[in-house]
RNA sequence: GGUCCCAUCGUCUAGCGGUCUAGGACGUGGCCCUCUCAAGGCUAAAACACGGGUUCGAUUCCCGUUGGGACCGCCA
Protein backbone atom coordinates (compact mmCIF):
# COMPACT_ATOMS: atom_id res chain seq x y z
CA UNK A 1 0.00 0.00 0.00
CA UNK A 2 0.77 3.55 -0.61
CA UNK A 3 2.13 4.54 2.64
CA UNK A 4 0.74 8.71 2.58
CA UNK A 5 2.21 10.25 5.97
CA UNK A 6 -0.31 11.20 7.97
CA UNK A 7 0.20 13.02 11.34
CA UNK A 8 -1.48 14.78 14.03
CA UNK A 9 -1.35 17.93 16.51
CA UNK A 10 -3.78 16.85 19.66
CA UNK A 11 -3.73 19.55 21.86
CA UNK A 12 -6.15 19.13 24.99
CA UNK A 13 -8.04 22.31 25.55
CA UNK A 14 -7.18 23.81 28.99
CA UNK A 15 -5.68 26.65 27.69
CA UNK A 16 -4.38 28.62 24.96
CA UNK A 17 -2.27 27.22 22.14
CA UNK A 18 1.72 27.92 23.95
CA UNK A 19 5.10 28.34 22.48
CA UNK A 20 5.83 24.93 22.90
CA UNK A 21 2.09 23.47 21.48
CA UNK A 22 2.93 25.45 18.72
CA UNK A 23 6.43 24.15 17.80
CA UNK A 24 4.86 20.72 18.19
CA UNK A 25 2.47 21.86 15.84
CA UNK A 26 4.98 23.64 13.18
CA UNK A 27 6.88 20.26 13.59
CA UNK A 28 3.86 17.59 12.48
CA UNK A 29 2.84 19.85 9.74
CA UNK A 30 6.49 20.80 8.53
CA UNK A 31 6.79 16.36 8.59
CA UNK A 32 3.34 16.44 6.48
CA UNK A 33 3.94 18.77 4.01
CA UNK A 34 7.74 17.67 3.41
CA UNK A 35 5.98 14.09 2.00
CA UNK A 36 2.92 15.38 0.90
CA UNK A 37 1.13 13.91 3.52
CA UNK A 38 -1.59 14.85 5.78
CA UNK A 39 -1.57 16.98 8.83
CA UNK A 40 -4.94 16.15 11.12
CA UNK A 41 -6.08 18.31 13.67
CA UNK A 42 -7.84 16.67 16.86
CA UNK A 43 -9.18 18.33 20.24
CA UNK A 44 -8.43 15.76 23.41
CA UNK A 45 -11.19 16.82 25.61
CA UNK A 46 -11.57 13.70 27.33
CA UNK A 47 -11.45 15.62 30.87
CA UNK A 48 -14.92 17.29 30.66
CA UNK A 49 -13.82 19.50 33.92
CA UNK A 50 -11.05 21.19 32.57
CA UNK A 51 -11.80 21.15 28.97
CA UNK A 52 -13.93 24.27 27.64
CA UNK A 53 -14.96 25.55 24.55
CA UNK A 54 -13.17 28.28 24.42
CA UNK A 55 -9.85 27.10 24.59
CA UNK A 56 -11.00 24.95 21.40
CA UNK A 57 -11.21 28.40 20.12
CA UNK A 58 -8.26 29.95 21.36
CA UNK A 59 -6.23 27.22 20.10
CA UNK A 60 -7.68 27.19 16.51
CA UNK A 61 -7.32 31.11 16.52
CA UNK A 62 -3.80 30.61 17.33
CA UNK A 63 -3.32 27.68 14.52
CA UNK A 64 -4.96 30.25 12.19
CA UNK A 65 -2.92 32.98 13.08
CA UNK A 66 0.43 31.36 12.42
CA UNK A 67 -0.97 29.90 9.30
CA UNK A 68 -0.44 26.15 10.63
CA UNK A 69 -3.34 25.07 8.88
CA UNK A 70 -4.80 21.31 8.95
CA UNK A 71 -6.19 19.23 5.96
CA UNK A 72 -8.74 17.01 8.56
CA UNK A 73 -10.52 17.99 12.27
CA UNK A 74 -10.88 19.36 14.46
CA UNK A 75 -11.52 16.63 15.56
CA UNK A 76 -12.90 16.54 19.10
CA UNK A 77 -12.77 12.85 21.38
CA UNK A 78 -15.98 13.71 23.22
CA UNK A 79 -17.93 13.11 20.05
CA UNK A 80 -16.06 10.06 19.53
CA UNK A 81 -17.27 8.27 22.91
CA UNK A 82 -18.96 5.38 21.65
CA UNK A 83 -16.09 4.57 19.57
CA UNK A 84 -13.88 4.35 22.85
CA UNK A 85 -17.04 2.07 24.26
CA UNK A 86 -16.81 -0.32 22.11
CA UNK A 87 -12.48 -0.85 22.13
CA UNK A 88 -12.82 -0.77 26.06
CA UNK A 89 -15.51 -3.62 25.90
CA UNK A 90 -13.17 -5.83 23.52
CA UNK A 91 -10.62 -5.51 25.94
CA UNK A 92 -12.65 -6.71 28.93
CA UNK A 93 -14.50 -9.34 26.82
CA UNK A 94 -10.87 -10.25 25.70
CA UNK A 95 -10.09 -10.25 29.29
CA UNK A 96 -6.93 -7.80 28.19
CA UNK A 97 -8.69 -5.58 30.95
CA UNK A 98 -11.01 -6.12 33.97
CA UNK A 99 -13.13 -3.76 35.94
CA UNK A 100 -11.54 -1.99 39.14
CA UNK A 101 -13.35 -1.15 42.28
CA UNK A 102 -11.39 0.60 44.39
CA UNK A 103 -12.23 4.05 44.68
CA UNK A 104 -10.05 7.33 43.16
CA UNK A 105 -9.69 8.46 47.52
CA UNK A 106 -8.28 5.22 48.05
CA UNK A 107 -6.01 4.92 45.26
CA UNK A 108 -5.10 8.62 46.31
CA UNK A 109 -4.35 7.44 49.60
CA UNK A 110 -2.03 4.88 48.86
CA UNK A 111 0.04 6.54 46.13
CA UNK A 112 0.56 8.86 49.45
CA UNK A 113 1.85 6.54 51.32
CA UNK A 114 3.62 4.49 48.77
CA UNK A 115 5.30 8.11 47.98
CA UNK A 116 5.68 9.13 51.53
CA UNK A 117 8.05 5.40 51.97
CA UNK A 118 9.61 5.98 48.94
CA UNK A 119 7.96 3.58 46.76
CA UNK A 120 7.13 3.46 43.05
CA UNK A 121 3.65 4.62 43.66
CA UNK A 122 2.04 1.77 40.93
CA UNK A 123 -1.07 0.37 41.09
CA UNK A 124 -0.86 -3.17 43.28
CA UNK A 125 -3.65 -5.21 41.04
CA UNK A 126 -5.97 -5.96 43.46
CA UNK A 127 -8.67 -5.79 41.45
CA UNK A 128 -6.87 -7.88 38.94
CA UNK A 129 -8.45 -11.35 39.42
CA UNK A 130 -11.65 -10.45 40.98
CA UNK A 131 -14.35 -12.88 39.49
CA UNK A 132 -17.86 -11.09 40.78
CA UNK A 133 -18.39 -7.90 40.63
CA UNK A 134 -18.56 -5.83 44.02
CA UNK A 135 -22.13 -4.44 44.95
CA UNK A 136 -22.90 -0.99 44.71
CA UNK A 137 -19.89 0.28 43.44
CA UNK A 138 -19.86 2.14 39.54
CA UNK A 139 -16.03 0.41 38.69
CA UNK A 140 -13.59 1.68 36.06
CA UNK A 141 -11.96 -0.40 34.09
CA UNK A 142 -8.11 -1.35 33.84
CA UNK A 143 -6.01 -2.89 30.99
CA UNK A 144 -4.39 -5.43 31.97
CA UNK A 145 -0.55 -4.94 31.30
CA UNK A 146 2.16 -7.30 30.45
CA UNK A 147 4.21 -8.12 34.22
CA UNK A 148 7.49 -9.32 31.70
CA UNK A 149 9.85 -8.72 29.30
CA UNK A 150 10.60 -5.65 27.50
CA UNK A 151 8.78 -2.38 25.25
CA UNK A 152 11.11 -0.77 23.12
CA UNK A 153 10.22 2.41 21.75
CA UNK A 154 11.97 3.10 18.81
CA UNK A 155 11.72 6.47 18.37
CA UNK A 156 12.61 8.16 15.30
CA UNK A 157 14.95 11.16 17.16
CA UNK A 158 15.92 8.89 20.11
CA UNK A 159 16.36 5.57 18.99
CA UNK A 160 15.48 2.36 20.57
CA UNK A 161 14.70 3.40 24.18
CA UNK A 162 13.68 0.17 26.67
CA UNK A 163 11.49 -0.18 29.64
CA UNK A 164 10.83 -2.84 31.45
CA UNK A 165 7.46 -4.39 31.43
CA UNK A 166 8.07 -4.65 34.76
CA UNK A 167 7.46 -0.91 35.71
CA UNK A 168 4.52 -0.55 33.81
CA UNK A 169 1.16 -0.79 35.83
CA UNK A 170 -2.45 -1.26 35.24
CA UNK A 171 -3.79 1.74 33.60
CA UNK A 172 -7.16 3.06 33.78
CA UNK A 173 -8.76 3.19 30.38
CA UNK A 174 -12.30 3.88 31.39
CA UNK A 175 -13.13 6.42 34.31
CA UNK A 176 -16.34 4.88 36.66
CA UNK A 177 -18.23 7.79 35.21
CA UNK A 178 -18.11 5.74 31.94
CA UNK A 179 -15.64 8.46 29.90
CA UNK A 180 -12.37 7.49 28.74
CA UNK A 181 -8.88 8.70 29.57
CA UNK A 182 -6.15 9.68 27.31
CA UNK A 183 -3.84 6.08 26.90
CA UNK A 184 -7.00 4.72 25.99
CA UNK A 185 -8.39 7.50 23.45
CA UNK A 186 -4.89 8.33 21.91
CA UNK A 187 -4.26 5.18 20.94
CA UNK A 188 -7.52 3.83 19.49
CA UNK A 189 -7.70 7.42 17.60
CA UNK A 190 -4.65 7.41 16.25
CA UNK A 191 -4.78 3.97 14.67
CA UNK A 192 -8.56 4.47 13.65
CA UNK A 193 -6.91 8.17 12.34
CA UNK A 194 -4.68 5.83 10.31
CA UNK A 195 -1.48 8.08 11.98
CA UNK A 196 2.08 6.79 10.58
CA UNK A 197 4.08 8.62 12.78
CA UNK A 198 3.62 10.18 16.62
CA UNK A 199 5.31 13.39 16.74
CA UNK A 200 4.65 15.17 20.37
CA UNK A 201 6.47 16.26 23.20
CA UNK A 202 9.66 14.73 25.15
CA UNK A 203 6.94 14.69 27.86
CA UNK A 204 5.01 11.35 26.54
CA UNK A 205 8.13 9.62 26.06
CA UNK A 206 7.61 7.77 29.24
CA UNK A 207 3.87 7.22 28.17
CA UNK A 208 4.59 5.78 25.08
CA UNK A 209 5.21 2.09 26.28
CA UNK A 210 1.67 2.16 28.13
CA UNK A 211 0.66 2.94 24.47
CA UNK A 212 2.70 0.18 22.73
CA UNK A 213 1.16 -2.65 24.87
CA UNK A 214 -1.93 -1.17 23.72
CA UNK A 215 -1.72 -1.23 20.44
CA UNK A 216 -0.42 -4.93 20.76
CA UNK A 217 -3.47 -5.54 22.52
CA UNK A 218 -5.58 -4.68 19.85
CA UNK A 219 -3.53 -6.50 17.24
CA UNK A 220 -2.52 -3.18 15.70
CA UNK A 221 0.73 -1.91 13.85
CA UNK A 222 2.78 0.50 15.85
CA UNK A 223 3.06 3.82 14.22
CA UNK A 224 6.08 5.59 13.94
CA UNK A 225 7.36 7.88 17.27
CA UNK A 226 9.13 11.16 17.51
CA UNK A 227 9.83 12.64 20.57
CA UNK A 228 10.98 16.30 20.34
CA UNK A 229 13.11 18.17 23.15
CA UNK A 230 11.35 20.57 25.63
CA UNK A 231 11.25 24.26 25.19
CA UNK A 232 12.42 25.45 28.55
CA UNK A 233 12.75 28.81 29.87
CA UNK A 234 16.09 31.03 31.36
CA UNK A 235 16.44 29.32 34.45
CA UNK A 236 16.33 25.77 32.76
CA UNK A 237 12.43 24.50 33.84
CA UNK A 238 9.96 23.62 31.88
CA UNK A 239 8.57 27.12 30.37
CA UNK A 240 5.82 28.99 32.23
CA UNK A 241 4.19 31.58 32.82
CA UNK A 242 6.72 32.79 34.89
CA UNK A 243 8.76 33.21 32.44
CA UNK A 244 6.93 35.49 30.38
CA UNK A 245 4.62 35.25 27.79
CA UNK A 246 4.25 31.56 26.61
CA UNK A 247 0.68 32.04 24.82
CA UNK A 248 1.14 32.16 21.07
CA UNK A 249 -1.89 35.19 21.01
CA UNK A 250 0.24 37.17 23.40
CA UNK A 251 2.85 37.65 20.59
CA UNK A 252 0.40 38.50 18.26
CA UNK A 253 -0.31 41.36 20.68
CA UNK A 254 3.25 42.67 21.38
CA UNK A 255 3.48 43.07 17.38
CA UNK A 256 5.31 39.94 16.10
CA UNK A 257 4.72 38.38 12.91
CA UNK A 258 3.85 34.51 13.02
CA UNK A 259 6.15 33.73 10.21
CA UNK A 260 9.04 35.28 12.75
CA UNK A 261 7.02 32.97 15.91
CA UNK A 262 7.45 30.30 13.61
CA UNK A 263 11.07 30.82 11.87
CA UNK A 264 12.24 30.77 15.51
CA UNK A 265 10.47 27.74 16.99
CA UNK A 266 11.99 25.63 14.17
CA UNK A 267 15.14 26.86 15.18
CA UNK A 268 14.79 25.78 18.79
CA UNK A 269 15.85 21.72 18.03
CA UNK A 270 15.99 21.72 14.46
CA UNK A 271 18.79 23.37 12.15
CA UNK A 272 19.91 23.42 8.50
CA UNK A 273 23.53 24.39 8.58
CA UNK A 274 23.89 27.90 9.20
CA UNK A 275 21.48 28.90 8.03
CA UNK A 276 19.10 31.09 10.30
CA UNK A 277 16.14 32.84 8.36
CA UNK A 278 13.81 30.30 6.03
CA UNK A 279 11.33 30.53 3.94
CA UNK A 280 8.26 27.91 4.89
CA UNK A 281 9.13 26.63 1.26
CA UNK A 282 12.33 26.26 2.42
CA UNK A 283 11.38 24.69 5.78
CA UNK A 284 9.25 21.86 4.10
CA UNK A 285 12.14 20.99 1.80
CA UNK A 286 14.95 20.83 4.48
CA UNK A 287 12.54 19.43 7.40
CA UNK A 288 13.90 15.96 8.49
CA UNK A 289 14.18 14.22 12.13
CA UNK A 290 18.61 13.67 11.06
CA UNK A 291 18.58 17.16 12.08
CA UNK A 292 16.36 17.83 15.00
CA UNK A 293 18.54 17.81 18.51
CA UNK A 294 17.71 16.01 21.29
CA UNK A 295 18.87 18.01 23.85
CA UNK A 296 16.38 20.57 25.53
CA UNK A 297 16.39 24.10 24.18
CA UNK A 298 15.94 27.17 26.31
CA UNK A 299 13.92 30.24 25.04
CA UNK A 300 15.25 33.05 24.40
CA UNK A 301 13.22 36.36 23.88
CA UNK A 302 16.27 38.50 22.31
CA UNK A 303 16.48 36.38 19.48
CA UNK A 304 12.76 36.25 18.88
CA UNK A 305 12.76 40.02 18.89
CA UNK A 306 16.17 40.01 16.05
CA UNK A 307 14.03 37.55 14.00
CA UNK A 308 10.81 39.63 13.99
CA UNK A 309 13.03 42.65 12.82
CA UNK A 310 14.45 40.84 10.11
CA UNK A 311 11.00 40.11 9.14
CA UNK A 312 9.82 43.76 9.37
CA UNK A 313 12.57 44.77 7.03
CA UNK A 314 12.04 41.92 4.62
CA UNK A 315 8.08 42.91 4.35
CA UNK A 316 7.18 45.30 1.26
CA UNK A 317 6.00 48.47 2.89
CA UNK A 318 2.71 48.25 1.67
CA UNK A 319 2.66 44.70 3.23
CA UNK A 320 3.22 46.02 6.41
CA UNK A 321 1.41 49.00 6.25
CA UNK A 322 -1.37 46.53 6.48
CA UNK A 323 -0.45 44.54 9.81
CA UNK A 324 0.22 47.58 11.12
CA UNK A 325 -2.98 49.10 10.99
CA UNK A 326 -4.61 47.48 14.11
CA UNK A 327 -1.80 48.72 16.12
CA UNK A 328 -2.46 52.15 15.61
CA UNK A 329 -5.93 52.03 16.38
CA UNK A 330 -4.88 50.10 19.77
CA UNK A 331 -1.92 53.00 20.71
CA UNK A 332 -4.82 55.86 20.29
CA UNK A 333 -2.77 56.83 17.30
CA UNK A 334 -5.77 56.22 14.72
CA UNK A 335 -9.19 56.58 15.72
CA UNK A 336 -11.13 53.62 15.13
CA UNK A 337 -12.72 53.67 11.46
CA UNK A 338 -10.43 56.93 10.67
CA UNK A 339 -9.30 56.03 7.05
CA UNK A 340 -5.94 57.40 6.15
CA UNK A 341 -4.33 57.37 2.54
CA UNK A 342 -2.32 54.51 2.43
CA UNK A 343 -0.09 54.44 -0.64
CA UNK A 344 1.42 57.56 2.05
CA UNK A 345 1.26 55.52 4.97
CA UNK A 346 3.50 53.39 3.39
CA UNK A 347 6.32 55.58 2.68
CA UNK A 348 6.25 56.68 6.16
CA UNK A 349 6.21 52.61 6.99
CA UNK A 350 9.45 52.40 4.90
CA UNK A 351 11.39 55.07 6.62
CA UNK A 352 10.40 52.98 9.99
CA UNK A 353 10.74 49.94 8.73
CA UNK A 354 14.83 49.27 10.02
CA UNK A 355 13.58 50.57 12.75
CA UNK A 356 11.38 48.30 15.05
CA UNK A 357 11.71 45.56 15.97
CA UNK A 358 7.72 44.65 16.26
CA UNK A 359 4.35 46.05 15.01
CA UNK A 360 3.83 47.49 18.34
CA UNK A 361 7.12 49.77 18.03
CA UNK A 362 6.65 50.94 14.40
CA UNK A 363 2.70 51.50 15.17
CA UNK A 364 4.22 53.92 18.11
CA UNK A 365 7.05 55.43 15.85
CA UNK A 366 4.49 56.40 13.41
CA UNK A 367 2.55 58.69 15.52
CA UNK A 368 4.34 62.05 14.96
CA UNK A 369 3.62 61.26 10.79
CA UNK A 370 -0.17 60.81 11.55
CA UNK A 371 -1.39 63.11 14.74
CA UNK A 372 -1.48 66.79 13.99
CA UNK A 373 0.18 68.02 16.98
CA UNK A 374 3.42 66.73 18.53
CA UNK A 375 4.63 67.73 21.42
CA UNK A 376 8.62 68.28 22.53
CA UNK A 377 10.56 65.85 24.27
CA UNK A 378 11.38 68.29 26.92
CA UNK A 379 14.79 67.50 26.97
CA UNK A 380 15.37 67.16 23.18
CA UNK A 381 13.40 70.97 23.13
CA UNK A 382 16.08 72.17 25.68
CA UNK A 383 19.00 70.76 23.84
CA UNK A 384 17.88 71.42 19.84
CA UNK A 385 15.26 74.22 20.19
CA UNK A 386 17.20 77.30 21.19
CA UNK A 387 18.91 80.92 20.33
CA UNK A 388 21.86 79.11 18.25
CA UNK A 389 19.38 76.92 15.65
CA UNK A 390 16.67 79.78 15.45
CA UNK A 391 18.70 81.74 12.60
CA UNK A 392 19.22 78.14 10.96
CA UNK A 393 15.50 77.23 11.48
CA UNK A 394 14.32 80.85 9.71
CA UNK A 395 16.15 80.41 7.27
CA UNK A 396 14.88 77.33 6.63
CA UNK A 397 11.17 78.42 6.72
CA UNK A 398 12.45 80.91 4.26
CA UNK A 399 13.67 78.68 1.94
CA UNK A 400 11.35 76.06 2.10
CA UNK A 401 8.07 78.69 2.01
CA UNK A 402 9.17 79.14 -1.04
CA UNK A 403 10.40 75.42 -2.30
CA UNK A 404 8.17 73.33 -4.15
CA UNK A 405 10.41 69.96 -4.46
CA UNK A 406 10.09 68.31 -1.62
CA UNK A 407 12.17 65.05 -2.78
CA UNK A 408 15.64 64.09 -0.89
CA UNK A 409 17.57 66.09 -3.72
CA UNK A 410 15.71 68.90 -3.24
CA UNK A 411 15.78 69.34 0.06
CA UNK A 412 19.30 68.27 0.54
CA UNK A 413 20.55 71.02 -1.83
CA UNK A 414 18.33 73.35 0.34
CA UNK A 415 20.36 72.43 3.71
CA UNK A 416 23.41 72.13 2.27
CA UNK A 417 23.04 75.84 1.00
CA UNK A 418 21.75 77.23 4.57
CA UNK A 419 24.40 75.08 6.55
CA UNK A 420 27.42 76.66 3.79
CA UNK A 421 25.79 80.01 4.64
CA UNK A 422 26.19 79.84 8.41
CA UNK A 423 29.57 77.75 8.14
CA UNK A 424 28.17 75.03 10.20
CA UNK A 425 27.57 70.93 9.79
CA UNK A 426 24.80 69.57 8.78
CA UNK A 427 23.83 68.00 12.19
CA UNK A 428 23.54 71.90 13.83
CA UNK A 429 20.39 71.90 11.19
CA UNK A 430 19.19 68.39 10.93
CA UNK A 431 18.80 67.89 14.51
CA UNK A 432 16.72 71.18 15.44
CA UNK A 433 14.48 70.04 12.67
CA UNK A 434 13.96 66.99 13.34
CA UNK A 435 12.83 68.01 17.42
CA UNK A 436 10.51 70.53 15.04
CA UNK A 437 9.39 67.65 12.79
CA UNK A 438 9.47 64.80 15.42
CA UNK A 439 9.75 66.25 19.29
CA UNK A 440 12.43 64.24 19.69
CA UNK A 441 16.00 63.26 18.97
CA UNK A 442 15.76 59.79 16.95
CA UNK A 443 14.09 59.19 13.68
CA UNK A 444 14.66 58.26 10.06
CA UNK A 445 17.07 60.53 8.11
CA UNK A 446 15.77 64.58 7.95
CA UNK A 447 15.35 64.39 4.41
CA UNK A 448 12.83 61.30 4.60
CA UNK A 449 10.94 62.95 7.03
CA UNK A 450 10.54 66.24 5.50
CA UNK A 451 9.17 64.26 2.40
CA UNK A 452 6.85 62.14 4.12
CA UNK A 453 5.67 64.99 6.02
CA UNK A 454 4.96 67.05 2.85
CA UNK A 455 5.04 71.09 2.89
CA UNK A 456 2.28 71.84 5.19
CA UNK A 457 3.02 70.29 7.66
CA UNK A 458 6.92 71.18 7.65
CA UNK A 459 6.07 74.53 7.56
CA UNK A 460 3.49 74.50 10.34
CA UNK A 461 5.80 72.76 12.63
CA UNK A 462 8.65 74.51 11.49
CA UNK A 463 7.07 77.71 13.00
CA UNK A 464 6.12 76.34 15.89
CA UNK A 465 9.14 75.39 16.55
CA UNK A 466 10.26 78.61 15.89
CA UNK A 467 7.43 80.12 18.28
CA UNK A 468 8.62 78.14 21.05
CA UNK A 469 11.87 79.63 20.83
CA UNK A 470 10.49 82.96 20.51
CA UNK A 471 8.42 82.27 23.53
CA UNK A 472 11.36 81.36 25.84
CA UNK A 473 14.10 83.71 24.77
C1' G B 1 12.46 7.52 45.62
C1' G B 2 11.76 4.60 40.80
C1' U B 3 11.89 4.77 35.41
C1' C B 4 13.34 7.29 31.12
C1' C B 5 15.79 11.24 28.46
C1' C B 6 19.69 14.78 27.86
C1' A B 7 24.90 17.29 28.17
C1' U B 8 29.70 22.18 22.49
C1' C B 9 30.37 29.78 23.92
C1' G B 10 25.41 33.31 28.65
C1' U B 11 21.50 31.43 24.79
C1' C B 12 20.10 28.74 19.88
C1' U B 13 23.26 25.62 17.31
C1' A B 14 27.27 23.39 13.29
C1' G B 15 30.34 19.21 14.09
C1' C B 16 28.19 12.73 12.33
C1' G B 17 37.24 9.71 14.44
C1' G B 18 42.00 13.14 11.79
C1' U B 19 39.56 19.12 7.84
C1' C B 20 39.04 21.86 15.35
C1' U B 21 44.44 27.09 16.53
C1' A B 22 36.10 24.06 17.46
C1' G B 23 32.25 27.33 12.69
C1' G B 24 27.59 30.37 12.42
C1' A B 25 23.53 33.20 14.87
C1' C B 26 21.41 36.14 19.15
C1' G B 27 23.23 39.05 23.03
C1' U B 28 27.70 41.92 24.89
C1' G B 29 32.39 45.29 23.96
C1' G B 30 35.26 48.11 20.21
C1' C B 31 35.90 50.36 15.32
C1' C B 32 33.89 52.11 10.55
C1' C B 33 29.72 54.50 8.04
C1' U B 34 26.74 58.88 9.58
C1' C B 35 22.12 64.76 10.16
C1' U B 36 20.03 61.55 15.07
C1' C B 37 18.34 56.55 15.74
C1' A B 38 18.54 52.33 13.24
C1' A B 39 20.30 49.23 9.39
C1' G B 40 24.94 47.61 7.38
C1' G B 41 30.36 46.33 7.43
C1' C B 42 34.71 44.93 10.26
C1' U B 43 36.45 43.18 14.91
C1' A B 44 36.98 41.25 20.17
C1' A B 45 35.79 38.34 24.43
C1' A B 46 33.09 33.71 25.00
C1' A B 47 32.14 26.53 24.85
C1' C B 48 33.59 20.62 23.74
C1' A B 49 30.88 19.12 32.34
C1' C B 50 34.41 15.47 34.70
C1' G B 51 36.93 10.60 34.93
C1' G B 52 38.02 6.12 32.68
C1' G B 53 38.41 3.19 28.42
C1' U B 54 38.37 1.89 22.59
C1' U B 55 41.74 3.78 18.81
C1' C B 56 47.80 5.47 15.72
C1' G B 57 44.28 9.54 16.88
C1' A B 58 38.74 11.56 20.32
C1' U B 59 34.25 17.25 20.65
C1' U B 60 32.85 12.98 17.79
C1' C B 61 32.34 5.71 19.89
C1' C B 62 31.62 2.85 24.93
C1' C B 63 31.22 2.91 30.44
C1' G B 64 30.91 5.56 34.91
C1' U B 65 30.43 10.20 37.79
C1' U B 66 28.26 14.79 38.14
C1' G B 67 24.60 18.09 36.62
C1' G B 68 19.86 19.20 34.34
C1' G B 69 15.00 17.68 32.64
C1' A B 70 10.54 14.63 32.02
C1' C B 71 7.21 11.04 33.73
C1' C B 72 5.34 8.02 37.77
C1' G B 73 -3.33 10.66 38.04
C1' C B 74 -10.35 7.87 37.42
C1' C B 75 -4.75 15.12 33.59
C1' A B 76 -3.33 15.26 28.74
Amino acid sequence: MSDTVRVRFAPSPTGHLHIGGARTALFNRLYARHFGGVFVLRIEDTDRSRSTDEYIDAIIEGMTWLGLDWDEGPFRQMDRFDIYRSYVDRLIREGKAYYCYCSAEELEARRQKAMAEGKTPAYDGRCRNLTEPVPGITPAVRFRMPQIGQTVVDDLIRGKVVFDNSQLDDLIILRSDGTPTYNLTVVVDDVDMRITHVIRGDDHLNNTPKQIQLYNAFGYEVPGFAHLPMILGSDKTRLSKRHGATSVMAYRDMGYLPDALLNYLVRLGWSYGDQEVFTMEELTRYFSFDNVGKAAAVFNPEKLLWLNQQYIMAMTPEALTGMVVPFLVKENILAEGQSLDMAWLARAVKTLQERAKTLVELAKSLRYYIVEDIEFDPRAKDKFLNEKGLPLLEDLNTELAAQADFTHEGLERVFKAIVEKHGVKLGALAQPVRVAMTGGTESPGIFEVLGVLGKDKTLKRLNKAIAAIDQKG
